[in-house]
RNA sequence: GGGCGGUUAGCUCAGCUGGUAGAGCGUCUCGUUUACACCGAGUAGGUCGGGGGUUCGAGUCCCUCACCGCCCA
């Protein structure tokens, strides 16, 4: 006998090792090998993550996917691994050394560290991966991959030195944007824009030879000490006759140029810009096309790095000022900003002050201020990467859903900056580079290889020195669903499951990643990395808040596992998966749908109690009692609502259509109405009621695996063990086959049972409106009754008086007094109720439904009045008019008559 | 400043190609009936953000305004 209700906690850990033993998920089963291959890539987590909801949703849509194209018979891999994460990594095996008072990882040398990081990795790191599981992500776990692994790791150096011969990749010196807490450089989309109040300092530079200023606001006055110009508008006629003149850099004594360039906006604060071309990306664009000094005045930390700096002081005059300025030495860039301010007001030169809010750059990881800061770093060639990317989704090889999203994928590529790909971290791909004693590079895949090329250009064996720096994680990422697959090796799992079938993620990641596993995959495989991308929502709190740490607002997946189990967390973020919407989550919902697991579940300890086995060859089609046709036309219909769903990516509309059809119909009907079979004689009827339940069941629990694989697969257990043995194929749910979308439908058992439903929920509707006491048993007249609504009435009659509770259901030509009416599917019936009911409520109800169907009525009269309408409609359309109106008046003129009759009596 | 999305029942949201406004939760009323109170039956609740247009017909298409959110400068 089951249990009162499902217990997901004691049955997930069960069901998981069942999966496991039948090795359920894993790719390429020989009893697939037939079959069409499907393949999901998983974004790969990072290795420090924990599940937060937005990989709940993530990885359920995933599983749906997976889930139901396993039972469509193909050979799925759903690929899984995680991502090695390189600064956050880097950064708490940093925190635990410091916290455990353990050398820093210079003092420990790279090697020592990296082993540590390792072994942080081996003891802490992944802990997501069995959350996944928890989840019930189908995933092919025996494939487990990570980015740092051997193998990914060579198809790095693989595709490193390949784009590095094809010119592709390059070292420059550019401003990148350097993170001064990580010393490291980021790219531009690790960068947050963050509007801050802040002010615009208003400088006074002296123009040379004259007696002349000229006035320069700026954020950032400590930059001032890099200044290498002046910039004006051209077409400025404050400023045209500077044009051409040098002004003197305060504080420093640098003589620097006055120059026009379309750059300094004319209605921003003086209208004269200072540029400062190491410091800004604006000013250094600024720099090029004028030629101007590049003058670095800070070190990795961003603190003022003047003393000793041949740039900064190239051509300067000693004076007392500069020695003043070369104090500040050392100082971080803020503490340096007062004292500039301070030095410049003392000297008369700060004109004024304005408060001004602007957008500052900020390191997403770190939350410092990021600076510009020029070094030498990698580049990849984006642009010229992004062309077949571009061209792949243009000519719909790639398809976004929704497709909106193509619009952010191109505009993004049409404008994309070179990828800078170096970190200077030590957790991550070292950078295949090798530099000879005059710096040439050497790019190889190994140390050997290297010291040949540097043999063959110096003509002798030299030192080399490594390039320190590693890979931006997203590089390695980029390569995922090619080198999980084994690249570069040419590999079975590489010619199977390459392209991909969809990617699944947020819209967040199209830049980090989309793009960028396009750009690879067509550049190395020569191919399209997968056919579709589906971008789904960002899961939000209740109020419509961005989920966050710091507002701590999370909502924790697991939690909610543990307290209603993953079937409905799962279910709720499906059915909430509508396309191009945000998911507002709240646990209300997630309760609702456990109640649901819960139904699910006492329906089919219902149908254990009264012995629905399933029966050997089953066969839908030699259905008898219209009771039972009529729920295998309802379930075949559910059934194509699922699958179209799921085959469109409308993940919402499939999980409510099988939630409507197991609710809805299956338990509030169904059941209901197989009751009296059930509990009555044994016989063929009975037999086949249930056998059709338990084969509606067993079909329930396929269609809703996909959404709640545990509960299903549980109950497909349980009615595996009763009854005729499972086929071999079919023993486990998550491999059996998918039901066919048969067009089972049987029109005469949905009038049949219709009518009944419908009769049933009027009398309900009329009894509880007209104060008629839930425990009385009322008699019902079918007046005027058509022969098969005779038949029905008699065949149904002892289930009428059970759903309706009534006394008696008898006929008659006309309707007896002082009788509550109701109108079912055209025909009256009537509840002789003198001295029962409430008379004025009874009037009071059909008046008011009368007033409905009048409102109906002349609304259909005028659209069928209208010339206009009866010339241009469809005609199709016109005729369902005709048929609303015919109906509508039909019923009016039965309660008009109920009315008149009531009206008499009373 | 540019782009994208949103505004539908008290709340959270569906509503695909224009043709009778829906669901879940919540509210209220009732509950005899051995699958289920994580339940059952019933009920109320909407001028689909405002304005204009196209159309025989607009929640749906177009324009415009307002407010909210996100992305990119």
């Amino acid at each position: 006998m089951m249990d009162k209700t499902f217990d997901p906690t004691s049955v997930e850990d069960r069901i998981a090792g069942l999966w496991d033993r039948a090795q359920a998920f894993k790719a390429g089963r020989p009893d697939r090998a037939g079959a069409e291959p499907y393949c999901i890539v998983i974004p790969p987590p990072n290795v420090t993550g924990s599940l937060h909801m937005g990989h709940a949703l993530n990885n359920t849509l995933q599983d749906v996917l997976c889930r139901f194209e396993r039972m469509r018979g193909r050979d799925v891999l759903w690929q899984p691994g995680m991502d090695h994460a390189g600064i956050a990594t880097q950064m708490v095996v940093e925190r635990q050394l410091a916290e455990r008072q353990q050398p820093d990882r210079r003092a420990m040398g790279r090697e020592a560290f990296l082993a540590r990081v390792w072994e942080w990795k081996a003891e802490s790191g992944g802990a997501i991966k069995g959350q996944l599981q928890r989840l019930g992500a189908s995933c092919d776990w025996s494939r487990e991959r990570f980015t740092m692994d051997e193998g990914l790791s060579r198809a790095v150096l693989e595709v490193f030195v390949r784009l590095y011969k094809d010119g592709l990749i390059y070292r420059d010196k550019r401003l990148v944007n350097w993170d001064p807490k990580f010393q490291t450089a980021i790219s531009d989309l690790e960068v947050e824009q963050k509007e801050v109040k802040g002010n615009l300092w208003h400088f006074r530079y002296a123009v040379e030879g004259s007696d002349r200023t000229i006035t320069v606001a700026t954020t950032r006055p400590e930059t001032m000490l890099g200044d290498t110009a002046v910039a004006v508008h051209p077409d400025d006629e404050r400023y045209r006759d500077l044009v051409g003149k040098t002004v003197v850099l305060p504080l420093v004594g640098r003589r620097i140029p006055i120059v026009a360039d379309e750059y300094s906006d004319p209605e921003k604060g003086s209208g004269a810009v200072k540029i400062t071309p190491a410091h800004d990306f604006n000013d250094f664009e600024v720099g090029r096309r004028h030629g101007l000094r590049l003058i670095n005045v800070f070190d990795a930390e961003a603190k003022l790095d003047i003393a000793g700096n041949e740039a900064f002081l190239d051509g300067l005059p000693a004076s007392g000022d500069l020695d003043e300025v070369l104090t500040l030495h050392g100082l971080d860039r803020f503490a340096a900003r007062k004292r500039v301010i301070a030095m410049m007001e003392a000297r008369g030169l700060l004109d004024l002050i304005e408060p001004n809010v602007h957008t500052v750059p900020h390191g997403d990881r770190s939350g410092e201020v990021i600076e510009p800061w020029l070094t030498d770093q990698w580049y990849v060639d984006a642009k010229t990467l992004a062309q077949p990317a571009l061209a792949a989704v243009r000519e719909g090889k790639t398809r976004f859903v929704p497709r909106n999203w193509e619009k952010t994928y191109f505009d993004w590529l049409e404008n994309i900056e070179p990828w800078c790909v170096s970190r200077q971290l030590w957790w991550g791909h070292q950078i295949p580079a090798w530099y000879g004693p005059d710096n040439t590079v050497f790019v190889e895949k190994s140390a050997e290889e290297a010291a040949a090329a540097a043999r063959a250009h110096y003509g002798r064996d030299v030192e080399l020195r490594r390039d320190e720096d590693v890979l931006d994680t997203w590089f390695s990422s980029a390569l995922w669903p090619f080198s999980t697959l084994g690249w570069p090796d040419r590999t079975p799992e590489l010619a199977r499951y390459y392209p991909t079938d969809v990617l699944v993620t947020g819209f967040d990641i199209i830049f980090f990643w989309v793009a960028r596993m396009m750009m690879m995959g067509l550049h190395f495989m020569e191919e399209i990395p997968f056919h579709t991308v589906y971008i789904h929502a960002l899961v939000r709190d209740e109020k419509g808040a961005k989920m966050s740490k710091s507002k701590g607002n999370v909502i924790d997946p697991l939690q909610l596992i543990d307290t209603y189990g993953a079937d409905a967390l799962r279910f709720t973020l499906a059915a909430m998966a509508a396309q191009g919407r945000d998911i507002k989550l709240s646990t209300q919902r997630v309760e609702g749908y456990r109640n649901f697991a819960t139904k699910l579940w006492n329906a089919a300890r219902f149908a254990e109690m009264n012995g629905c086995e399933r029966s050997e060859g089953f066969d839908p089609s030699a259905v008898g009692e219209k009771l039972n046709r009529w729920a295998l036309s309802e379930y075949a219909r559910a059934v194509r609502e699922v699958t179209a769903g799921i085959e469109a990516y409308r993940f919402n509309d499939a999980a409510n259509a099988a939630y409507r059809f197991v609710w809805n119909v299956f338990c509030d009907w169904y059941l209901e109405l197989a009751k009296p079979i059930l509990m009555g004689e044994d016989g063929p009827a009975k037999a086949e009621t249930r056998a059709s339940i338990a084969h509606v069941i067993d079909g329930v629990c396929k269609i809703l695996h996909p959404f709640m694989p545990f509960l299903t697969e549980e109950l497909w257990a349980i009615k595996g063990a009763a009854g005729p043995l499972r086929p071999e194929a079919e023993r486990v749910l998550a491999l059996s086959a998918w039901p066919e979308a048969a067009d089972f439908s049987a029109p005469e058992a949905e009038e049949e049972i219709g009518w009944l439903i419908d009769l049933v929920t009027e009398i309900r509707s009329a009894r509880s409106e007209t104060n008629v006491p839930a425990g009385a048993q009322i008699p019902l007249v079918l007046v005027s009754a058509s022969g098969p609504t005779r038949e029905r009435a008699l065949s149904w009659g002892d289930m009428l008086k059970r759903l309706a509770r009534l006394s008696d259901v008898a006929f008659a030509d006309a309707a007896p007094a002082q009788s509550v009416q109701v109108v079912a599917r055209g025909e009256v019936a009537a509840l002789p109720l003198a001295g029962v009911v409430d008379l004025d409520a009874e009037k009071q109800r059909l008046a008011k439904e009368l007033d409905r169907i009048a409102a109906d009525v002349r609304k259909v009269e005028s659209k069928l009045g209208n010339a206009d309408f009866m010339a241009r409609a469809p005609e199709e359309v016109v005729e369902e008019q005709r048929e609303r109106l015919a109906d509508s008046q039909a019923r009016a003129a039965k309660i008009r008559d109920a009315l008149a009759r009531l009206s008499k009596a009373g």
